[in-house]
DNA sequence: AATGAATGAGAATTCATTCAT
DNA sequence: AATGAATGAATTCTCATTCAT
């Protein structure tokens, strides 16, 4: 069971590095299955088809990602103070997963049949641990309450999704994680109650709170 | 020439068709034959191969991009004013071009092979019209300085790109341009210079002029 | 030794209900071990292969139909009135087991490689029970001697296994006993020996008899 | 187009001996291609599928055995005549067309899917040129009217599959032909009005006739 | 004896591209 | 210049059979 579980592991794994490297399109079962030492049939027992293989990639990366963008939160209190430490995880992650990256951001965010699955469904709830944290904070009375809500999360994703796809195009040239300071700025400002320089000094407040 | 000029025209229109519908890997060149009325060895006349003819796509709408929003541009003045503009035609044209839009943000923005085009620097430049907006705002004392260009450009477009991908993929089931005031609105203040309440009055007060 | 012999009961008794529903080519030893509770590799311990697993179906049922036809054609005297019994018996036999009929009709007696079976020349001796039958009348001089007796075999089968077959194509869309009045008399009146009156009035006084 | 149609006979022809020699699911289309001297892909701009292929097969030789068969009928009158000579031509075909009969005998005529087919009830309609011959003779007076026309179709029918699908089970150890006259008698006596001895002095008038 | 995971050969089908007409 | 028939490489997926446990 244990074993079993390990050439699942390691089909996946493969497959990752694969998709990664290729697109969708471009990979063939049969080079997985050598980069995974297995037969290709093998594959075929464990995944029901080259496209579940390919959906079942974000399952596992999705929990990871949830899990540990929580951790990172706990403690934290300020809603610009999480929304740092959200857009920090954020990119770290990405930074850390660029294979992953690759597949999340080059092909599936984009896939037709991607937005069908559950798997999107449950990717979307993940994310959207930011529309939380906006929520709080306008109940707070940090966060504007004058543009719809999904407008703001749009800022946010907006943003860290355009920064991850050019930094992934870019087959990382630079550090992702240049921009960060910047981003957080702009993110923070942009959807922040009332004038910049208020909400910047709120925010170095909370940082010493 | 004038004929063949008609018979390229219409190949490539009838890829935009086809690839719109079923991205690339999806799609046939008989089919793309089929709907261009000509036969399929006559498309291997006009372009060297299937991937020639899809990185053709881009090139003409690029231009008229770029030429629309020229035109559109001319006679604004005040750098928010025209970012509004920017944004306006932005959202516009995609709008009355979803066809073209889901080939650019589903497929093309995230070909590894496209970045290495010509085509891809062509675009980058025609996109890139809101760098010159932006630098001209900081010259003029409007934009912030305080943060990289780069990173203001990244918000604009990041947002106007999350905002045709997610549309796109959600088929129309809204207007395009509903949100428009709103991601306006967060694009000038997040770029803008000092506190909300300052840049907004300003806004206003350049819209009247 | 009894459980042994019951397990391969059970992998047989599946192994019809497949076979029948699928046909041999489109049934898998997965479906089969499934269906019987077992590993695939157990099957395996009881059949060298798929075929010989299959071939292995019309043994014991061809057991079964020759015990049973002698059964029911004890104690019945004259030939026609064996005749009639014998077709009764072959209807019924492949009313009641439409799915080894879809097996025997459908695909064994088609197919190439069962004829160099032995399975082949067991089932052909059962069903020649109608020789004997033929013989005894030509001996009697109730069956007509004018015809080959293979021919008058050919009669009888034909006969039956085309309306069994028939039967079987319509997936039961009528009674297969329906015709049974029909058939036999063309059978008795075709090969018995003299004109179609005096057969008739033969088999109704050896009936009452 | 003249050649068009050879490549589509070619193809066609190979394939009814590939798929005589081993059966459908023994057969592959490599294996046709290779016999018919095109490559695979070839046969799939001519037949949508391996299946399509297979079920074409029964299209033309349907229509030469019904023409050659309308043909041998012209001119001879008397039911009786005319069931002879059907039968003679139905012998006839399958002794000349010994591949075709395999495929039709031991696989279509048996396959559940091809009963759906409309070749199905094309082949249906050609053959039932008997049942016509049946009803006529029963207008006549010279045919039984005691017994279902449709069982006496399937005595006959059913009498000569038989005859035809032994022999080739056989393959050809003997002479389809040798049993004709055997046969002939059977069926016309089977299915004639009254007394064997009557019919058959009918019978030879008729043939003098 | 039983298991069932692993295998890998095998097959159908697709389609971009070529080239003779 | 236009055609479209022919190609054949490439790929996904199935499944009978084996064998280590």
């Amino acid at each position: 069971m244990s074993k079993k579980t390990a050439r699942k592991q390691s089909i996946l794994h493969a497959a990752i590095e694969v998709f990664s490297k290729s697109g969708f399109h471009n990979s063939s079962i049969s080079e997985i299955a050598k980069r995974a030492n297995v037969a290709e049939g093998t594959i075929y027992q464990y995944y029901k088809s080259k496209e579940d293989l390919f959906f079942s990639i974000p399952i596992q990366k999705t929990i990871e990602f949830s899990e540990e963008v929580d951790l990172h939160l706990q403690g934290i209190t300020g809603t610009f103070n999480q929304i740092r430490k959200f857009i920090w995880y954020y990119l770290y992650f990405f930074k850390t997963n660029p294979e992953y990256g690759r597949i999340l951001m080059l092909e599936m965010r984009v896939s037709r049949s991607f937005v069908k699955t559950k798997t999107y469904n449950f990717l979307k709830k993940s994310i959207s641990r930011i529309l939380e944290i906006i929520r709080e904070g306008q109940n707070e009375g940090t966060i504007r309450k004058d543009i719809n809500i999904f407008i703001l999360r749009q800022l946010v994703l907006g943003i860290l999704e355009h920064a991850v796809t050019r930094w992934l195009l870019q087959r990382g040239k630079y550090d992702l994680m240049e921009y960060y300071e910047d981003i957080t700025k702009l993110v923070i400002e942009g959807i922040g109650l009332s004038g910049n320089a208020q909400k910047l000094s709120e925010v170095s407040k909370m940082d010493k709170g």
